[in-house]
DNA sequence: CGGCAATCTTTACAATGTAAAGTTTAGACT
DNA sequence: AGTCTAAACTTTACATTGTAAAGATTGCCG
């Protein structure tokens, strides 16, 4: 035990040797774990880079700071989110306004990703210039929306437009409103049945902008 | 200069002597303003105490922790809010709708005091669960508008109840959505003209749902 | 096979939140 | 008056964080 240890051969499981196979995208994957299992206070540079088994230091050959990483954690949020609803447009029950469809995935993919969701709309769109991922990912789930309702209503883009903005600011607030624990109390209604409730009101609203529905 | 320092006379001006008049409202003043002028991320501890000019440790006499001064001055927010939206309420501008006229002035208050209405509704109310001021203050928003649309369309309170519901939610959401920038682009439209769209085009839901308007 | 650039590590530092122990003050009780 | 006590505040200390700088290791290209 006296001899000084080998520098050639690492006493431990070197994790995964020196170079890692795709650090950035094992970061962005511990990042989105973490905001799930913790939430965003433990969504740490270090704590992150300590999930994947490298020095603290890492992280930095891939993003400029901490804000980076979570711009990049976000978008992969609106990825994960425009996925969900894209799946969610395509099976959109007989029964429901396909409108309040949108609303209801939209509202679910927060309460099922809490943390994540508050992440990725708190952090402006516009504070990560350079990340254009961000920026595009940001965008493609409102345009997701659009893109629906021009198909489904076959309207134009304008009508279509203010049709998404009344939907998009409800659904976004009274979820956003739950998420922050506006709604606790000794009633605490969940929140499919706020957006349900909200969406419902809506839809004559909504209805008469359409003109042949 | 060789003697001791004399322990009665302090040398230097001590800012305020040893008890400050009342540190705790103090330090929730100096949280507020540097909340307006620097964000949510210049908003530390440490910060607070060096603008009252006490120790870094002095504010737990007071707080718990950081967060339950971020409550401290989340609840003033609320109690600002609260106050600007009563004044609001009674030079109702007759060309306008009350209820657009409460929505409104929510989205102008959002914007004038933009990092002191995100901390409001990010700190979630049962965050805090000892924290009774805040729970009460943030109550206290909803509630007025609940009481203002019953007062002045003299609907009963589950009606009421509806409709602020989704007034509440779009105007919430709208301003959100545009504090974090979802709207900055080429055009960037004006959360002014955003709220007022959105209030708009609620108007005959809203309408609709009071028996004698 | 030599060297270079990218990747990763080590070391270091300032700032923060928080705990513990000391110091000063205001006011209550003889 | 004078003394005691508890509250208000300070000092010191420590772990954790983000970040910078410099060194080590690797794959690859000639």
């Amino acid at each position: 035990m006296g001899g000084r240890k080998n520098p050639k051969q690492p006493l431990a499981p070197p994790p995964a040797a020196y170079h890692h196979g795709d650090l950035r995208e094992a970061l962005v994957q511990a990042g989105v774990a973490i905001l799930e299992e913790s939430g965003l206070a433990a969504l740490t540079l270090r704590e992150t880079a300590r999930r994947v088994g490298v020095s603290h230091a890492a992280p930095y050959h891939h993003f400029a700071d901490k804000e980076a990483l979570l711009a990049a954690v976000a978008a992969r949020g609106f990825r994960m989110q425009r996925e969900e609803m894209a799946v969610a447009a395509k099976r959109v029950d007989q029964k429901n306004d396909e409108l309040q469809a949108y609303g209801l995935t939209y509202a679910a993919f927060a309460q099922a990703h809490p943390s994540l969701f508050r992440l990725m709309y708190s952090l402006g769109k516009a504070k990560v210039p350079s990340s254009d991922e961000l920026n595009q990912a940001t965008a493609s789930v409102y345009e997701g929306i659009l893109d629906g309702i021009c198909e489904k209503t076959g309207c134009d883009r304008e009508k279509a437009q203010s049709i998404a903005l009344l939907l998009w600011s409800s659904v976004h607030g009274i979820t956003m409103l739950w998420l922050d624990g506006q709604f606790d109390g000794p009633e605490s209604p969940p929140l499919d049945a706020l957006a349900f409730q909200v969406t419902e009101a809506l839809a004559p609203v909504l209805r008469r902008q359409i003109p042949a529905a």
